[in-house]
DNA sequence: GCTTACGGATACTGATACTATCCATGAAGA
DNA sequence: TCTTCATGGATAGTATCAGTATCCGTAAGC
């Protein structure tokens, strides 16, 4: 397949594959002559995973090659691969605020931790935005939110407890590392999908779509 | 307090406010004379959840503005709200894929709204980020993962009881209505960031830090 | 042989989120 | 009162990101 077809086939425009395959998202085609080369299915389902990390879940284009690193290595352990994904769709946060705030905050984090039993890295990037946003939202008096960590906790666990042990399932320890690096960042975007819809599904039930509110 | 204070102690740089104030995300400062403002605590309190949205919970500047036009509305129902809420934030994805494979992602998704009796509106923006989602998770044959929806729906359903019913708990319906708000968006922040941090700990504990795969 | 498509390189574009500069005016200390 | 500095408001500039567009020499296919 050369790449008019590649493009026809994955709905990506000829310009963005050639984009893709200047940042190296992409693998080159097999040469086939100086300056002809062809593509695979292979190239395909790559094309299709780049666009979906990219439209569906959100993460840019620097951050996919790293993820794709982590999905390809043939060195890395599964445990490895799951933190540089993490780092690679965890952008860096700092938000200003009262240090007190956010010394609270880090205290409460690290006590969530411990109580669940928690095995986490120390400098795992999503601790620093458990904080943050603990942070803010007590900066924004929403304590109730904030004071219900262990709840969500536990539903969170439940639930990802369940996807890797449906990925694991497989024999393959390569389909094990390629489902749980598409899991993560797909799983999100998927998680706050529903999340919307139960949330639009309760607010209906509990408030009616004509309960007015704000006069 | 100036601009300068409001500046120091949100943590923000004058032009950056500037800019907010241009673009309609704060409310202009109390004229004293033609070219000198006052601003109050209301207008940090703003600017912190400016801040949160935008670093925390990665909104754009324009959604930004739609959420806070909720947040201060008036007239708008809890409900509308929520819904103006999900449509700022929730992007237009629309990734090329069989038309066949989006078709029983589609039903599948109608058929989990139906079973779990969630009234939610045919046209909700998650709806549309779900099918995507399956769509593409079909597509790279994690037919796992689409497959446990209706785990994750019942899991990501009972925290989002649990938030709306600590929200409400409020006696004041404009502090709900600004509670669900912010609980929507910076509480999708939360929810990931536990996420990762359970299945960090999980797949430590699963697979272990030391067990490679992939050789 | 002629047209069309291709691979590869380079340059350009539009959107986003700020930053910087300018200016006339007003506050505030010497 | 004088003077210096900050301020509000307007306009222009910048960096980054994610593509798009163009060009060129070569190869495929009728």
């Amino acid at each position: 397949m050369r790449i008019a077809e590649l493009s026809r086939r994955s709905g990506v425009a000829v310009p963005t594959i050639k984009y893709y395959l200047r940042e190296g998202l992409l693998p080159p085609g097999e040469l086939t002559s100086p300056n002809q080369a062809r593509y695979g299915e292979r190239h395909l389902r790559r094309l299709r995973l780049i666009r979906a990390l990219i439209e569906l879940a959100q993460v840019p284009v620097a951050s996919v090659k790293v993820v794709l690193q982590a999905f390809d290595s043939e060195t890395m352990s599964l445990h490895e691969r799951i933190g540089t994904v993490h780092r690679a769709i965890t952008p860096h946060r700092q938000v200003t605020a009262d240090d007190d705030v956010r010394a609270a905050a880090t205290a409460q984090v690290r006590e969530l931790i411990a109580r669940r039993g928690w095995a986490v890295e120390p400098d795992a990037p999503a601790i620093a935005t458990l904080v943050e946003t603990i942070t803010a939202l007590r900066a924004l008096g929403q304590d109730s939110l904030a004071g219900h960590l262990d709840a969500y906790a536990e539903a969170v666990e439940r639930f990802t407890e369940l996807e890797l042990a449906a990925v694991t399932s497989h024999a393959d320890p390569d389909q094990i590392a390629e489902s749980v690096v598409i899991g993560t960042v797909l799983g999100e975007t998927l998680i706050a999908a529903l999340r919307l819809l139960a949330q639009e599904s309760i607010s209906a039930r509990l408030l009616g779509p004509a309960s007015a509110s704000g006069q």
